[in-house]
Formats: structure tokens, C-alpha cells, sequence
DNA sequence: GTCTCGTAAATGTATATACAAATATATACA
DNA sequence: TGTATATATTTGTATATACATTTACGAGAC
């Protein structure tokens, strides 16, 4: 049972190595389709599909005209996925928690008002939950929500799902932005995630669109020493450039 | 002068707009291609690529014989881009400088022998630096260096390139991982990155692959007060950017 | 009732073709 | 010399078609 590799596959593979090799120079012009598709014995749009792929990850980039090259600066080059914690923890095998610390209607903070695209003091609904893996503090969540996107966020019990879940219910395909950072908390926060004195946290911003509609802003902290974001990408920093 | 729109682009943001608007429920079948090019008047293959485009993105999977499907979760959703730091340095515009603190050959530590997958006291080639922005302490660099895959990774002048673009040039398109933490410091490296007494650093361990080698492992401490990751998917934004 | 097999449905791959659009280069002209 | 124009090259989009592959489902044999 010789798995049948596609053909674009193969050419696909053939650029990679090559890239690899070094076989073109920052710069330098890569074969064209035409010159692709002869040298495999393929069509063109066959030899098409396999630079599609690689223009679609980053890899390489194509301009009408000119040809194709080594992509500069890979477009999403290494990532860090960032997901629902309680998902997160369920697929780590763990046991998810949380404890609702404040569910209700606040006046948009000062300080959050640019961030929320909201004016300073107008109402907004806040939660704060402690999510907890295996009973233990992982992650501290202050996520605010703009009530005329989510009239319903206050009538919701959040430990049946997180915040995050009943959001992406109501709008799918969000778009999202995320800002990491490494911080220190006050004493509350220290208490609340059982932190060591002056133990530093990782604080992720999220902010979420549905369309141009800014549903939440999200604050979400956690214990410096008991989590990290990690991940693993083909492809990264490559130096090349066109013309 | 009004853009001609391609066909498959208007069938994309048809499918986008439906899952927004949730026309189909997770677990229901999209529109096959046949549908969506009888319905917009096009060829099989024009919807294929609308579709496609949207798999590659991790909006939507496909299951041969079956159909259509809002992927459950997105494959890698949430991105955070993270480039050489003298490049982010100078697409803000700003000035990169950077102080050579140590090049040269050492034994491995026990702790970091797992890491390098190397025995604990093998050769390696480390570089310690701090990279400025505008003269100030942006990023604390230690890079330990495969020896047999980087032989002349001594012999560089690390001012006039960062490790990482040498490395770069050596091996194109590698693959890196990434490893996001919020950490304290010790006092060297508070001075050295003039910090706050107890301020946090974000710490990013990076490693590189070419094919199946291992080629460096990277410790990169940034200032928590003075740096921040960032991104924006199915957007612009996808970069570092300081307060 | 259970198993096997055929068929329908849907996606996956591939071809040959055509024309559009963008770019660089060469050419003609003032 | 400088500028406008034509041309070749290369990618972008689109079509119509063909066959392969995977899956579910139902019909028929036992």
C-alpha cells in the first residue's frame, strides 16, 4: 500500500529543498510555472498549486509580471496559539475549574476606555473569573463587554461555560488581537492566583471584532511560573527580498 | 477606476458573512462546490479555490466524500509574529546598536543539555548580547550554537549582523519553536537591561531546525516595562512594539 | 439479522486552454 | 536625448472536463 503522493505535492517539496539548499539567492527569481510544469511533466496550473501553497504560508511571494521569489519576511511566521483555557486544559487531560469573582455592570474605566473604543465612564459589563486547573490558579480573567453587542453576557453561568465560549457562540470567525506582556500584579491579583511574592505574570490583552463591531476586551493573567505559550512553526526568520 | 473584483473572492466573503451570521450550525455541512458555483455561476474549480483558501486558514476543514465543515477549533488561530529584533527595531524607525557581552566556546550546562540535545559538557558555541533601541536595553540575547552545523559561527562580527540573520543565511526556511514566559531576573542581567529593581521579564526560548538538526537555542529576556508581543489575525499588525 | 457489494455523493487531483493584468524591456518617434 | 508605444514575459483568474478517492447508504445474498 504505497501511499500515492499528488504531484504538486512532490513540486512543492522540490521548492522547499531548494530554499534550503540555497538554490536561489535572496532575490533571484525561482523557476516559473512554466518552467516548473516542464521540468515535472505537469500542467501548469498543477505547478500553480504547489507555489500557491508556499505563497499562502509566507514562504515565498509572486508578482504579476516579474516572477516569484523568496519571501523577505514570512507573513505569520512563528506563532503562538493562543486558545480557551478551559479547552486547553481539557486536552492536557486535566480537570477544569473556576470560581466567578464579579459578574455586572461597571463604568468603563479610564484607562480601558481607549482600548474598548468606548468614552470614559459609559457602562459596560464585567466579569472576573479565576480559571483553575486541577484546583490549582491558572489563569485571573477581567474580560470587559460592550452591552449593545452581548445584551445577554450577565444572564449567563459561567461555570457551565467560560466567557470566551458563550462569545464565540454568539459570534463566530471573530477577529482577534492579542498583545503579551510580562508584568507584576498587586496583592489581590497575588492572592487570588496563589502567587509567591513578587512572582511575575504573563498578561495577555485579547481584544475581539465581529466585523468592525469591538465585542470584549479581555485581561488575562497568568502565574508566571506555572504557565507558558508555546508553540512550533515550519518556516521562520528568512532574510530574502526581490528586485 | 473601480477594481474588478475576482469571482472567487465574492464566494469567500459570502462563506465568511455566513458563518458570521450563523446560517450553518457546527457540525452542519457547508454548500458543496457544486452548489456555491451553480449558485454564483461559475465553474467547479472557481469555488474550489474559495474554499481552499479558507481550509489553508483554518476557518473551515474537509472531509472527502463527506463535505463542508466550520472547523471546531481554528488550527492556529491567534498568531504572534516574532521577527529578528534589529529588523523590528528599524521598522519603527528607530536606531539599533547592540554590546557584545560574550562569544565563545563553552561546555553545556546540565540544565540546558535536554534543551540542545546534547549530553551535559559537549562543546557549544554561545554568544551573549544586548540589543538596543535608540541606546536603550531592549533585548538580553543568549544563543547557544550547534558547533558542528555552525562551524564558523565564531568568526562573525555580530555588530554588523544580529546571530540570528547569520543564522538566517545559513539555513533558510528553518523550522523554530517558540516558548512564551514571564520571569524574574538576577541582578546581571537587571543591570544590563537597566531595569527596575524586581521588574519582570518576558522571556522567549526559541529553537531552530533545519530538516532534522538542531541548530541554536535562543534565551531572549526583554524588559517587561519596555516590550511587548503583539498581533492582530486576519489583519495588519503582526509585530513587537514598545510603549 | 448480518455481511458484502454496488452506487451515489462529495471532495481531491490533474489537464488543456483562454484571456486579463502587471511588469520590464526594446523600439519608434519627436 | 527624452518620451511614448509596442512587445514579450509572467502571474492572476476562470472554464470545462476527467478521473480518483473517500464516505455513507441501501440493496441483495446468505
Amino acid at each position: 500500500m504505497s501511499k500515492v503522493i499528488p504531484r504538486y505535492k512532490a513540486i512543492r517539496a522540490h521548492l522547499e529543498q531548494g530554499i534550503r539548499e540555497r538554490r536561489w539567492c535572496p532575490g533571484e527569481r525561482l523557476p516559473t510555472e512554466m518552467a516548473l510544469a516542464q521540468e515535472f511533466g505537469v500542467s501548469r496550473m498543477t505547478a500553480n498549486k504547489a507555489v500557491q501553497e508556499l505563497v499562502a504560508e509566507g514562504v515565498l511571494v509572486r508578482h504579476q509580471g516579474l516572477g516569484t521569489f523568496i519571501a523577505e519576511v514570512r507573513a505569520e511566521s512563528p506563532l503562538v496559539g493562543i486558545r480557551n483555557i478551559s479547552d486547553e486544559i481539557q486536552e492536557r487531560g486535566h480537570v477544569y475549574s473556576s470560581r466567578l469573582l464579579e459578574l455586572s455592570e461597571v463604568a468603563v474605566p479610564a484607562e480601558l476606555a481607549a482600548q474598548l473604543g468606548m468614552v470614559a465612564g459609559a457602562p459596560v459589563f464585567l466579569s472576573r473569573i479565576v480559571h483553575q486547573e486541577n484546583g490549582v490558579p491558572i489563569q485571573y480573567e477581567a474580560r470587559y463587554v460592550n452591552p449593545l453587542h452581548a445584551p445577554g453576557y450577565l444572564d449567563q453561568d459561567y461555570r457551565q461555560q467560560t466567557p470566551n465560549q458563550y462569545l464565540s457562540g454568539l459570534f463566530p470567525l471573530p477577529d482577534v488581537e492579542h498583545v503579551v506582556e510580562a508584568v507584576r500584579v498587586d496583592v489581590e491579583i497575588e492572592a487570588l492566583l496563589q502567587l509567591e511574592p513578587g512572582e511575575p505574570c504573563l498578561l495577555l490583552h485579547r481584544r475581539t471584532w465581529s466585523g468592525s463591531k469591538l465585542i470584549s476586551y479581555a485581561r488575562l493573567l497568568h502565574p508566571g511560573s506555572r504557565y507558558r505559550l508555546s508553540s512550533r512553526a515550519a518556516g521562520g526568520g528568512g532574510a530574502s527580498a526581490p528586485r
